[in-house]
DNA sequence: CTGTTAGCGCATTCAG
DNA sequence: CTGAATGCGCTAACAG
């Protein structure tokens, strides 16, 4: 069903439908409602692609994300998601996986699809090969990054001082009595980097040496990755008196670490995850935990990406400070 | 930059540039590479709305899910989303949220992108208003539905035996001497409605009669909702032995209930919850599931879906097994 | 081997 | 107020 099919049983012209369709005025009242019935006949709705060819525009946005299982990526997806399609776009939702490569190749795959704007959910994204390829494909369209910046005049930033955020944990451990801390890194990305920058920060300015920084990291990102992570602290170290995990996920998996050795938490271990996910409010104790604003920071992506497809001037950069919630296990 | 920008440059038709990008046979070699170094030079990406147009297929897929943060959920679009996406397909993924309407609407826009294959995700699209608009916007397309059926000639449905699957766990708390059980519905959907018929009928296989089925609800999803509705159950019914939650998030609240009212789980009190999720992984003691093949289901989907775009014939019914992961509460 | 022509479904001139 | 003609970027059938 085309227009045209409309316009002869209508015994009009195609462009007569089409006025008619997207509400032009100067058609007698008469000839309108006889083509409005036959719309109605039909269920004809237009064909987006064929209107975005001689409208020049998509209205498609890209929403990239690292892996879209990981719930505080795909809280902020949501959120993006529903300010845009409540402004008549639709999202093309992707898992990009943590491969360079792929990343660019999904950039491309947008730039197929003549996409308007793009979101970039994650640090993940701040390489130099996605910055190769942005200039590439899309040196035109709005591009914004959550929780990342890349110096390209189309891409905007969102990020948050998750290094002061982790430097204040450091800070709040220490006046709890408790400065032998040590650090969890559940994976490597540039928003992690901050985060233990913050850790080694915040230990300094509480006198502590070189050391005394113990960082760990794991092989998975996962509750069993933390788990296993805090058995080799709690070995390595039996005097630890503090954790910070770079991610609520894996700080879970540290709460049943210390439960099963029997070590009491918060009295003879604190500990701290970071995100203000669900699983810290699931755990037992309740985890306490750094909120570094992920539902604000969307928020403002979606607001500073409504402005990019509206034309205004992109390449901003905006912060946001993340603030502890503190509850049981500290 | 379009074809004709090239085919101008380097002195050809356009229709040999096309053919270049397309791999077609039949042209001169050295014209082919004169060609490919213009579009490798001008970062050259042919519009796939364009070429949609001509060749009568977008390769779009819809994936629509009543709130795209529910975890099982987006794990299953994760599956399905990697295998489209590997065939060439872009995923448009869209939260429609409860309302029936919305969902309908959302079947519209679906149609409007003209695209070639939808997944609904979860049994809540299971209603008359979604089929009404299917039968009306899409009912050519194959569509595939995920723990849920609509009986119509492009519709098919991967569903699991989920009422069978609470028989089983009733019986497992049975076995364990503890046939007082009370069951938890967090919301209303027709997967709920055949968890809790699995209960009923579990419970007077069990010899339970009408006076002896205990059926909870709540008011929100959460795990706020699951540890209220707990409380509740314990203050009205201090014998109660098992409790039965339609999803893990919702009993992962009741765990802490019976923490916090100093009842021994699952000494005093077994306690089951369905989707075999993370949450259930993370809560301490570590939560006894029913694993409803979530994953083996969104494999199946795709895997229908692929072939109903390839052309084979749809309206398949296809039924996994629910199978009861035990692990520390019962 | 390559160019010309037509048409996919739609919106937008410009005439009338 | 309406129709005919044109073009968006691309592929395909047909000629040469």
């Amino acid at each position: 069903m085309t227009i045209y099919d409309i316009a002869r049983e209508a015994g009009v012209a195609a462009s007569t439908v089409s006025r008619v369709i997207n509400n032009k005025p100067g058609i007698k009242l008469e000839t309108r409602q006889r083509v409005q019935e036959l719309l109605k006949k039909y269920n004809y709705i237009p064909d987006a692609a064929a209107r975005g060819l001689v409208m020049q525009s998509s209205r498609l946005v890209g929403i990239l994300i690292v892996d879209i299982r990981v719930a505080h990526h795909v809280d902020s997806a949501f959120v993006i998601e529903q300010e845009l399609t409540r402004r008549g776009y639709c999202c093309i939702i992707m898992s990009t996986g943590p491969e360079d490569e792929k990343k660019a190749e999904y950039i491309r795959i947008l730039e197929q699809r003549r996409v308007e704007g793009v979101i970039l959910m994650g640090s993940m994204f701040g390489t130099a090969s996605v910055e190769e390829s942005i200039k590439k494909h899309l040196p035109k369209v709005p591009i914004v990054m959550v929780n990342g910046y890349l110096d390209l005049p189309n891409v905007s930033g969102v990020i948050v001082d998750e290094d002061a955020g982790v430097a204040r944990c450091v800070d709040l451990l220490c006046a709890k009595g408790k400065p032998k801390i040590a650090f969890v890194l559940d994976s490597v990305s540039p928003s992690n980097i901050h985060k233990q920058r913050g850790y080694c920060e915040g230990m300094r300015r509480n006198g502590a040496g070189e050391e005394n920084l113990w960082l760990y990291d794991m092989e998975e990102s996962t509750v069993r990755g933390g788990y296993e992570a805090t058995l080799r602290i709690l070995d390595e170290h039996p005097d630890v008196q503090g954790i910070i995990y770079s991610i609520d996920l894996v700080a879970v998996g540290g709460v049943r670490a210390a439960y099963d050795r029997g070590i009491d938490v918060p009295g003879q271990l604190g500990l701290i995850g970071i995100d203000n996910s669900i699983y810290g409010e699931i755990c037992m104790p309740k985890l306490t935990t750094l909120d570094n604003r992920l539902q604000a920071l969307s928020e403002s992506a979606a607001s500073i990406l409504r402005e990019g497809l509206e034309g205004k001037v992109q390449n901003k950069k905006m912060m946001m400070f993340s603030e502890i919630i503190e509850r049981e296990s500290t």
